[in-house]
DNA sequence: AGATTACTTAGCTTTTGCGCTAAGTGTTGT
DNA sequence: ACAACACTTAGCGCAAAAGCTAAGTAATCT
């Protein structure tokens, strides 16, 4: 299960920006475009993209043109990977070893 | 309760080195010093204090300095502001809007 | 066909992050 | 007193992040 902790350099670096996380939350609500996605913020079209672009690189959400638009969804596997460490770390200051294993059992149980 | 949510700029930068969370993991375990954190780093002593510096700065951690030695700790509170915008992102995919203070409410109530 | 839309690519600037070395400060050990 | 220790400060260099403008491409509308 090691793999859920692989990745985290890109996903905190990509949540640590509040353009990326105010996308993540419109996105949580459902599918939207480029174009919607961007409307909100005061920048320019390019600079919004390379956002996308990092959000989509950590795995975060994941995109797909069909004619000239790009449609993006969230990826909600991948906030596990968050939930795993943050788990970890909790084990340590409560000095045990399983619950990390418990939280991954749980989730997959619960098909999330 | 936006406080909770106000610094994760800094919190979640700090999260994407992974020399940060090794020493976090580390101070899961227990306070200490900088040079037993530095040890297991190949990496020149001032490097290494500048991400003291930003653990400290982002609340991750807290430093005291007693003699020529300065000692740290783990602050677990900061660690709820990751959990509170975890479940508010939660609640959006699960269109709820109740789960961010049901968070806080038990998190409190536990005194964590 | 031609105009408009929705990105996309290229390239530039400024700021920040993360490493280094060299030298400095204050504390503790002998 | 002096040496050793535990940081601390100052300043440098390189790479990546985060913004911009200008120009390009492909799809859709009229």
């Amino acid at each position: 299960m090691d793999h859920y902790l692989d990745q985290l350099d890109g996903i905190f670096q990509a949540l640590a920006d509040p353009t990326r996380r105010a996308v993540l939350a419109r996105l949580g609500k459902g599918p939207a475009s480029i174009s919607d996605l961007a409307e909100p913020f005061d920048m320019a079209l390019p600079s919004f993209m390379k956002h996308i672009h990092f959000l989509e690189g950590s795995g975060l959400i994941q995109t797909r043109k069909q004619g000239r638009v790009r449609t993006c969804i969230i990826e909600k596997q991948r906030f596990q990977a968050v939930e795993a460490w943050l788990s970890q770390q909790r084990s340590l200051w409560e000095g045990r070893t399983d619950r990390l294993e418990q939280f991954v059992t749980k989730a997959q149980a619960e098909g999330d």
